[in-house]
RNA sequence: CGAGAAGUAGCACAGCUUGGUAGUGCACCUGGUUUGGGACCAGGGGGUCGCAGGUUCGAAUCCUGUCUUCUCGACCA
């Protein structure tokens, strides 16, 4: 922490989340491009992400499992789609010490294959089904432009591999992981996404389906803030995986993988944080409270100690400020840093029987009663909570436009960004029109309410379906 | 990968045009005074000027290359 300024969000958007990213000790940048170090403070918001996370996906039933992180060269090689799609990205090994590799070995941009050539050595029957791995790793993918958390080279994440003996079954595991990212994200991070499904050709390499939660930023810029595919048995039958069924005859599976990556990291602050610094909901902020104590006196300390013990008992997590900074200085700290609730304890309060709270998200002070402390707490971090969703969702929405001709999309693509939702034929040229013309992509036709008997935006045919456009990060 | 900008102490920058002993502010350390919105005084530590070549008696400064960061495109989670 220093006292530089931070860049305000209106006067260039770009710059104060990097700024938020630096002052708030989230990242340091390493010494290779696009390969991030994440701090203590930024590692311990992911930590509360995976342990909710990881516990969700073991109460569903998925076990956790470490897989290689290199691929051999033919392995890649056996599902065509996937190694067409991620050829332009892959990083590859070809020395070992001193030695040229026979195979040249790539870094997993993720591990599809590598699940594959596994389970096809452990599936045998249909009791083997359904296998539910999920693995908790790093990935590399080339990206040519980089930006902490939103698009790194080395990519910190998750990703779940399932195997099923039905399409039923691996359909409703693709659409199940969905579903537990959009609650937590609506949850705990006080994001709210839009569900739907990429068109053909914005799927994942490989894929037959593949859905995405998309939240909108701040400066109208969407989000693709996790994803889940339905194969089919295309890897599975690429890579002859098959299993006996009751009747003794032989089958191919179904399979799914979904992930979340740090990139959430990014969507809490383009979706919450203001001028003054970061802003974390209560349910993903490592730290919940601030104490600030304005004087070193014997009364000041007693109530310290009075208020830590209670937190403590209570398993709330602090942070006492007991620096020699002044109290402007701890103010502003707490604030960057987006502690959600913060005390100040001075004696001008204490004679009133008093300490000032201050909310993070609307930055409003409150007297609160020295007995009534943790009850205000408990409310506030509440309060806070509902309070950051309801914002997002409000500015959310007001950043959806129903558009009707390709002038209003022009014009919106021209302007302030957001979500453009509109009549779709169906048909990619219209879509590749949009992007090449607008730099608008489409984002995904939402899961629910997306019949339509309108026209389509961009040739006038009838449309098939609702779908939302945007620029993306 | 294309266009542009920038790399000098932890951070922000000056110095470069016109080559000649490395500077300022904040941060950091020590001691003291302070403490209700980014305190003050005194003392102190820290930089082979991104890296590699070249020109030169001499390079932070001039030339070439390279790496990194930022912005805007293209590509992509």
């Amino acid at each position: 922490m220093n006292n530089e300024k931070i860049t305000k969000r209106d006067v260039d958007f770009a710059q104060w989340y990097t700024d938020i990213c630096r002052f708030a000790d989230l990242v340091d940048y390493s010494s290779m491009k696009g390969s991030m170090i994440i701090r203590p403070y930024g590692y311990a918001i992911w930590e509360n992400m995976v342990a909710i996370l990881d516990r969700e996906f073991k109460k569903s039933g998925h076990v956790n499992v470490q897989m290689p992180m290199f691929i051999p060269e033919s392995l890649l090689q056996v599902e065509k789609d996937h190694v067409e799609g991620f050829a332009p990205e892959a990083a590859w090994v070809t020395r070992g010490g001193s030695k040229e590799l026979d195979e040249p070995l790539c870094v997993r941009p993720t591990s599809e294959v590598l699940f594959c050539d596994h389970f096809k050595k452990i599936i045998k029957s249909y009791r083997d089904l359904p296998l539910l791995y999920n693995q908790w790793c790093t990935i590399v993918r080339w990206e040519r432009t980089t930006r902490p958390f939103l698009r790194s080279r080395e990519i910190l994440w998750q990703e779940g591999h399932t195997m099923h003996a039905t399409e039923d079954e691996a359909r409703e595991e693709t659409l199940r992981m969905l579903k537990i990212y959009e609650d937590f994200q609506k949850n705990y991070l006080a994001i709210p996404v839009i569900v739907g499904r990429k068109t053909d050709k914005e799927k994942f390499a490989g894929a037959l389906e593949t859905y995405t939660i998309e939240a909108m930023m701040y400066n109208g810029v969407a989000l693709q803030n996790g994803t889940s595919h339905y194969f089919g048995q295309g890897f599975a039958e690429a890579f002859g995986i098959k299993f006996l069924n009751q009747k003794n005859e032989l089958e191919t599976p179904y399979q799914t993988s979904w992930g979340v990556s740090t990139r959430m990291i990014g969507g809490l602050i383009m979706t919450h944080s203001d001028d003054a610094g970061l802003v974390l909901p209560p349910k993903i902020a490592p730290i919940k409270i601030a104490i600030i104590p304005i004087k070193n006196t014997d009364e000041v300390n007693s109530i310290v100690s009075e208020i830590t013990d209670k937190l403590d008992s209570e398993c709330i997590t602090y942070y006492l400020d007991d620096t020699d900074k002044s109290p402007g200085f701890k103010f502003a700290n707490a604030e960057v840093k987006g502690y959600p609730i913060r005390i100040e304890i001075g004696p001008r309060d204490l004679a009133n029987n008093e300490v000032v709270m201050v909310r993070r998200d609307t930055l409003e002070k409150i007297k609160v009663n020295i007995d009534d402390i943790m009850k205000t707490i408990d409310e506030l971090l509440k309060s806070i909570q509902d309070n950051l969703y309801k914002r997002a969702l409000v500015r959310r929405d007001s950043m959806i436009y129903n558009l009707n001709t390709y002038d209003e999309l022009s014009e919106m693509a021209k302007k302030e960004g957001g979500f453009a939702y509109v009549n779709w034929c169906g048909d990619v040229a219209c879509e590749d029109k949009i992007k090449e013309e607008l730099g608008l992509k489409s984002r995904c036709i939402p899961l629910s309410e997306h019949r339509s008997d309108g026209k389509c935006i961009c040739c006038g045919k009838d449309a098939v379906t609702k779908i939302y456009f945007g620029k993306q990060y």
